[in-house]
DNA sequence: GATGAATGAGTATTCATTCAT
DNA sequence: TATGAATGAATACTCATTCAT
């Protein structure tokens, strides 16, 4: 259950460290890769820009490493709410759950994410190892009810649910005006839950049937 | 119908403002705003580095005019599959077929947007602007079956269908793996154009069985 | 009398060279050579910029036309007022009021000088061919009593009463605060008219009582 | 008495820091601030251009750094002047000749300040700042001869002699011709300071016999 | 561990000038 | 005469990275 990024610490420890993983974190969730520069993040973690590279070698691998914890906390969050015994319907509710959950805790994990598919090719084979175990958890979950193949296949849902829940967070600013007020408001958020949890038995109920 | 990006040229005319605007096109849609140089555009578009702030004043200006094009005809696509007679069920298979024709099309598009709305505010009044009238096509096609407040809002219903569309694009590169293939493969794409049919009954008949 | 730079026509002339001198006057004056581009002066002369280079060959070139102009109005403004049968004291005060009011009528002379002066050793000539024939008048005016040579030769004085009046322009601006209001403004500039005449009756004074 | 600029460290240490302010210096007092190009202060200091910016953030601030030494220089030669217990007469002619030493040590002083006033507005007020205190002086040595308003308000004479020492060093090297040499070689300028002194007695004997 | 100094390559943008039409 | 297009060099400024101490 604790999920949460901060408590975990992945390679270097110590204050200094942790500080400037904790300002990068900050920093490149609100602005992006190429929207930050190793000055900036130094300032704001407060220590001397040089030993940003003595911890972290480069700002690639500074990316890396934030991009490491999220990884590791996501996976975690995903892998407790699909690990009962519940029967689908209600382990499909947990998954979506789990997901905003973990999102609405880290908030600038969509947009760091979204941030390199379009843009970072070098990156994309970290994000597909990040990508995989939480296909293999819908995928296991869908099983018996959708096909292997076709467009009733599970990653066709994967991607469906998956982008409804990101967008949600990374389209926001955007959708302000037509959303009436802050999409990200927890009243807002609260109301697209429920229709995440609406839109999860929808599909179900078409899957049940259409031909399995 | 003349909806092609190509074949409209609202900002200058002349061969070198289209080299130009061409470049721009392709780079931006491949590396986003901030990932691509004027000296990039310049030397693909094969003109002096000087002549692109001759044509488009800076860099930002170039970019909307990248932008403005597809603004335009993507408005355009929508704008003419809603204008029909046909039922609801029908109009709303129309639109997700003009949006993935749009977007097969013109590939670079959901990239450029989704760079866009991760990473520069400055632009975020310009999506707006886009967004809208699609975001009326969507709750005038739904009216009556969607209700204006609530999880079953026609905002969410346009965001969900959205996501899917768009990001069966700007999630492609990474997806690979999980397909077996390119995801924009004329196969994959025309089987991904069954499933977003199929979401768009789904959605429908849950709509239908909740009270409105 | 007439020695107003808009009546005089020098090297070339149609309206469209005209229009250009006078936008390259007024932008120079005010900006000085380094300030203002060829651009800026075709812009404000509603002509386009490779007339500029068609009519002047280059901006330096271009300035030069413009410190002719005035060159030429200067010392006819002078020389008009050296050119009485008044005695010492009152050529004197005639050769303050012809400075004063040339000025005036040509505010932007002063500062355009004072900028090449510092800065553009390339125009000192230019400037000596000017400074001279005013600098032989005050010469004139003071045979006799002034000696050829030491510290109270006509040279000195030239430069005195020069900078007091040519100041009086170019550092406006700054004095000012402790002007307690715009030192060009009509009340401001009488006072330092009446000043400087009490000035050229000081110096006369001085003179007679010292050893010429 | 130490008001040597080159004795002052105010600013940063270091030698690299040193040798770029000595080098603005030189080039800013030749060419004006908009003549200079940070490539050049960077060759001419023998470092690199970045370290430029390492050390003074900006060109302008660069600018500053350098008259701030001037000025604080100047500020204190005057100031020792004036702080006498001398009569009227004396503590005139030494203030002229602290003006005058002044500039002697630190030639490019009058050119600096000389290429703002003309040029660059954005400068008006640091310049103000370091012209008020000088007028003080001026003010209070005058006090009781010269009234507090009208053509022989002190601010006039603060104009005149200011203006006949710093034209002196601004206006030389045009005045070489009329001068027969050069008017700052050693024995010109000790003849020109013998005149500044005529000059401001003839001022004293003239503001005595006129109503104060 | 920590720091200040140093660097080379890069960024968007401006400019005076030229030239074909 | 007049113009739109084109160009090469320059400008202030930023950045990721290295290194000696």
């Amino acid at each position: 259950m604790q999920t949460s990024v901060q408590k975990m610490q992945s390679s270097p420890r110590g204050e200094t460290a942790t500080s400037i993983l904790q300002a990068a974190d900050e920093l490149f969730g609100e602005q992006g890769l190429e929207g930050v520069s190793v000055r900036d993040v130094a300032e704001r973690a407060g220590v001397n820009k040089a030993l940003v590279f003595y911890y972290f070698a480069s700002k690639e691998k500074l990316f890396e490493a934030v991009l490491e914890r999220y990884y590791q906390a996501h996976r975690a969050a995903l892998e407790s709410a699909f690990n009962t015994d519940a029967p689908l319907a209600q382990k499909l509710h947990s998954l979506v759950d789990a997901y905003l959950d973990f999102i609405e805790q880290h908030r600038r994990y969509p947009s760091l994410v979204q941030s390199l598919v379009v843009g970072s090719p070098a990156f994309h084979p970290f994000i597909q190892r990040n990508l995989e175990p939480m296909f293999r958890f819908t995928e296991a979950a869908l099983v018996g009810l959708s096909p292997e193949k076709g467009h009733l296949a599970a990653r066709h849902f994967f991607l469906d649910i998956s982008a409804a829940v990101i967008n949600t967070f990374t389209w926001a600013p955007v959708l302000a005006p037509m959303w009436g007020g802050d999409p990200l408001a927890p009243a807002a958020l609260a109301e697209r839950r429920q229709h995440l949890h609406w839109l999860a038995d929808a599909l179900l109920a078409g899957l049940t049937r259409s031909p399995g």
